[in-house]
RNA sequence: CGGGGAGUAGCGCAGUCUGGUAGCGCGCCUGCUUUGGGAGCAGGAUGUCGCAGGUUCGAAUCCUGUCUCCCCGACCA
């Protein structure tokens, strides 16, 4: 106290909520302060503001490009399903029917008090579903185009908006209505679909940790957890600052189970009709919601430079003088040279912010939606060809103040794509120290789980451990006692270490392993 | 969908118990002064008090219904 050279240093963040405090609310602050999305008034569903949607387009391009190389080609299919086209696969109605919009009528009257009511007279002679997933509406379309063997494999993805009437939502990782694309294949083998389907998560995989720079970890998850009519289901799971885990991709191979339904049947070199082995796969909006909590800290919003869709701004500090003038000249000519640029494999994406009103606010503005660099120009810095530099990744110095730098133009646009893809590097990075900090390997007793989870004052992270892969009866015992723990299975890592020991469920033989998580 | 909380200016809130037609802070607008770093002073604008009914001379306030959001639970490719 009497030592103010050891006070810790007072920084006045840009939120008002830390992720210590109460992490749900810092989510929630997050969101509206970097103005990526706000409330609807339709119950779950939310509007995607520029900022978050510049994101979201910004994920579509590059994963559009890597569907496309896979050699998978994009298609639409209706918004509306028969009602009859999910009552073919039967685990599938069963998975997805508690949480479907139905449309009934094709015409509105008036009530007679002025309001507006379906007509009675407009009913639909069978009911539509807003697809909540495509399976269904693409099979029958791929029924029409399978005819045989040279038909296959049959590639292809959509990107859509989906509907599932959730009980509870948060923007971004649950909302009634989200978009994502969803990738369906059809197959003239085991083999062959379950290569696809591990072919899209390591494409999944990869992309998270390239270019969201968050680590995940690749695995097949449990039988309870698989999709509706699903033979096998595997994810990437991320970890959130929180220590949950976020599934933040899946894909299915769907066995011959859709093919049957939909009648996706095709005549092998021998003229025999066989049914296709077909898969499905996506990532959506969800993924958003995991770059924040990934990503994010107490001022905000930092977003990946692959990802951003401004991934340098400039903020002239301008005086209503007639410097004013020639500080957006030299503002224009650095932007002009930036946008002339590529880092991470792409034209640089540079913003010149010419609105009025003083650079400090907007400085801060850039700050909570997570800009990677800001620079600050003023009339000094045009004058002597300088520029002051701001990274995103390392905000404060160590005295508490912004820790802007000072740099000669020339210097900065010779180093300005390396600092961008180190900003991207080190995300990655931190991230990856930070979840590795968090994944608990000594537990390997039902007791030592309950205890490690235990504790709420902390977030506990992730428990990797060997497990016999019960199964039926057996594994819903399991389930049962981590729901007990409110943990769950989160997914069998694909190349996780060597079975050894005892199951802490079953008492039996290890045979892999798993990671058991709180979960979003 | 069950339990709890909440909807009043762009944002955060007070006012509701005890009915009399709306206030504070921030932000916003204008002016002046400042300004190499999240400025100061002065003046000013902005509300069908979530929505719909009802009670009443009169409703943000009381009653009924309804919508939306947040937290917990159940549910959740």
């Amino acid at each position: 106290m009497n030592q103010p050279a050891q006070k810790p240093v007072a920084i006045k963040h840009a939120l008002s909520v830390t992720r210590d405090a109460d992490f749900a609310a810092w989510y929630q602050e997050v969101i509206s302060e970097a103005d990526m999305a706000e409330e609807s008034g339709v119950r779950g569903c939310m509007v995607i503001k520029p900022w978050g949607y510049g994101i979201w387009e910004r994920i579509q391009q590059v994963m559009d490009a890597r569907i496309k190389d896979a050699g998978v080609s994009n298609c639409y299919f209706p918004l509306f399903i028969p009602l009859s086209y999910f009552a073919k696969e039967a685990e599938h109605v069963e998975g997805f029917a508690k949480e479907m919009a139905v449309v009934t009528h094709h015409r509105l009257v008036g009530d007679g008090k002025g309001g507006l009511v379906p007509d009675p007279e407009a009913k639909l002679e069978e009911p539509l579903v807003v697809r909540p997933t495509s399976e269904t509406v693409i099979g029958a379309a791929m029924s029409r185009w399978v005819q045989s063997w040279r038909d296959l494999p049959l590639l292809t993805n959509q990107w859509a908006n989906v509907v599932r009437w959730e009980m509870r939502t948060r923007m971004f990782l649950r909302t009634s209505e989200f978009l994502w694309q969803e990738g369906h294949t059809a197959h003239a083998d085991r083999a062959d679909a379950m290569a696809e389907t591990l072919r899209a998560l390591e494409m999944y995989r990869s992309f998270a940790e390239d270019v969201l720079a968050m680590p995940v970890i690749a695995g097949e998850k449990p039988e309870n957890e698989r999709f509706p009519g699903a033979v096998a289901t595997y994810s990437i799971e991320a970890m959130m600052q929180d220590g949950k885990a976020l599934q933040a991709g899946t894909s299915h191979y769907l066995g011959t189970g859709f093919a049957e339904a939909a009648g996706i049947r095709y005549q092998d070199k021998e003229g025999a009709q066989q049914h296709c082995h077909t898969t499905s796969w996506g990532v959506s909006t969800r993924m958003i919601g995991g770059v924040i909590m990934t990503h994010g800290d107490d001022d905000g919003l930092r977003v990946p430079p692959a990802i951003a869709p401004h991934q340098i701004v400039i903020l002239p500090m301008l005086r209503d003088d007639d410097g004013d003038e020639a500080l957006l000249a030299y503002c224009e000519d650095l932007r002009r040279a930036l946008a002339a640029q590529t880092a991470l494999g792409e034209r640089t994406r540079v913003l010149l912010d010419k609105r009025p009103g003083k650079a400090t606010q907007k400085r801060w503005a850039w700050v909570k939606k997570g800009v990677p660099l800001i620079l600050e120009i003023g009339g000094r810095d045009a004058a002597g060809g300088q520029v002051s530099v701001l990274r995103r990744d390392r905000l404060w110095r160590e005295d508490g103040k912004v820790n802007f730098a000072g740099q000669a133009r020339d210097e900065f646009l010779a180093t300005a794509s390396a600092e961008l893809e180190s900003i991207q590097s080190s995300l990655h990075a931190e991230a990856t120290t930070k979840r590795d900090a968090q994944i608990e390997r000594g537990v390997t007793t039902l007791e030592g789980l309950a205890e490690f989870f235990a504790d709420a004052k902390r977030y506990p992270g992730w428990v990797e451990l060997g497990w016999s892969r019960p199964t039926g009866a057996a594994l819903e015992a399991v389930v049962q006692k981590l729901k007990a723990l409110k943990l769950t299975i989160r997914n069998t890592p694909m190349n996780g270490p060597a079975p050894a020991g005892t199951c802490p469920f079953t008492g039996d033989a290890v045979v892999e392993t798993i990671y058991v998580a709180r979960a979003y």
